[in-house]
DNA sequence: CATCCGTGGAG
DNA sequence: TCTCCAAGGAT
């Protein structure tokens, strides 16, 4: 199905783009809790949050609201140890992002005094602020104009323009960006960015869009907005089996510490090799993915084994109830919430 | 510039 | 079941 090409680009007639755009978003944008405040920290906890992360995770599951009760302003970030920190932020992912938040709250407090800079280049010194972010800070918290891209964005403005060059290239991010900063609208930066954003969430949508419905339909170029954004590279996956021990003692179970590098810091399941794991009876078994990775995770039953003799780096025994406390990748804590629930049936 | 970093919702 | 990819950033 073809759809009608416009004869003006956004860029014909910035004014007039910018009312259509602002008028739609003060009819139908949605409330979500960080457009009710202007509080830095609270539109950084949210957008953090956000970075690669749908909008229904953060809010559904209640990430944004549990993490300001725990957290509610830099100061208790700031001092937050590691362990309620990635608690908060269990089954969110890219935990980097938690520490890097916490390491912005502490330049926020020993570099500025204890609120945030109100200059762009200050929030995009910040650990973890990138150009994304420093532009949503800038323009939601203090309504000031900063243009930013983000997936929305590029898709829209890809449309708008009718622009089939890949999004993840250089001179394609340029002239995005480029874009963003010649559009926005300098008197409504927050609004302006907020709807942009949110066209691309609603309206154009990423697959097949909805125009006929478009408040920036009269402004668009392209034919096939199915066909866009075109993206370079496609991520190849890789399928490996991970090998884990299943082991309870006296009301314990063997763990491990993750040390440096994916997953500082949380527990999992005490990994063996392919041979190691040789000959133990198979408990449970799921598929989970991880960056470019599939993988398939084993549970094996060492029950008849000599688990202590077997102990390594970083694992010790962990009493059930502790679990609950304790931070656990989801893949591993659903796997062990399989094995003992079904335990405590045949029990 | 390429790669790494998680997870889950939706088609 | 499978693929895509989402309010990106650091290295």
């Amino acid at each position: 199905m073809l759809k009608p090409i416009s004869r003006q680009t956004p860029l014909d007639a910035p004014e007039a783009f910018r009312a259509a755009l602002r008028g739609w978003f003060e009819q139908n944008g949605r409330d979500y809790p960080w457009r009710r405040t202007t509080d830095p920290y609270a539109v950084l906890v949210s957008e953090v949050m956000l970075q690669q992360t749908q909008i229904a995770t953060v809010l559904g599951r209640g990430f944004y609201t549990r993490f300001l009760e725990r957290f509610p302003d830099v100061a208790s970030l700031a001092a937050a140890e590691d362990e309620p920190l990635l608690k908060a932020w269990e089954g969110l992912g890219y935990y980097r992002r938690a520490r890097m938040l916490r390491e912005s709250a502490r330049a926020v407090m020993q570099q500025h005094g204890g609120s945030f800079p109100r200059d762009h280049a200050g929030l995009l010194d910040l650990p973890g602020i990138g150009r994304y972010t420093a532009g949503a800070l800038f323009s939601f918290a203090f309504d000031l104009p900063a243009p930013l891209v983000d997936g929305n964005v590029a898709r829209v403005l890809a449309r708008l323009f009718d622009r089939a060059d890949p999004v993840d290239t250089g001179a394609m991010q340029k002239w995005l960006w480029n874009t963003a900063e010649q559009l926005l609208d300098r008197e409504h930066p927050r609004i302006f960015n907020s709807a942009l954003m949110e066209l691309g969430q609603t309206h154009c949508r990423p697959g097949v869009p909805d125009c006929l419905s478009c408040p920036v339909s009269a402004f668009c170029q392209t034919r096939e907005p199915s066909a866009l954004p075109v993206k370079a590279k496609k991520q190849v996956i890789k399928e490996i089996d991970e090998h884990v021990l299943f082991v309870v003692d006296q009301g314990r179970l063997l763990m491990c510490q993750q040390g440096k590098g994916r997953r500082e810091g949380m527990w999992r399941l005490p990994v063996r090799g392919k041979d190691e794991v040789a000959g133990l009876p198979l408990l449970h078994r799921r598929k989970y993915g991880i960056t470019r990775y599939r993988v398939t995770l084993h549970l094996h039953d060492c029950a008849q084994g000599p688990p202590v003799a077997t102990h390594r780096a970083g694992e010790c025994w962990v009493p059930l109830p502790e679990l609950a406390r304790i931070v656990i990748p989801p893949a591993d804590r659903a796997a062990i919430t399989a094995v003992l629930d079904a335990a405590e049936e045949i029990a």
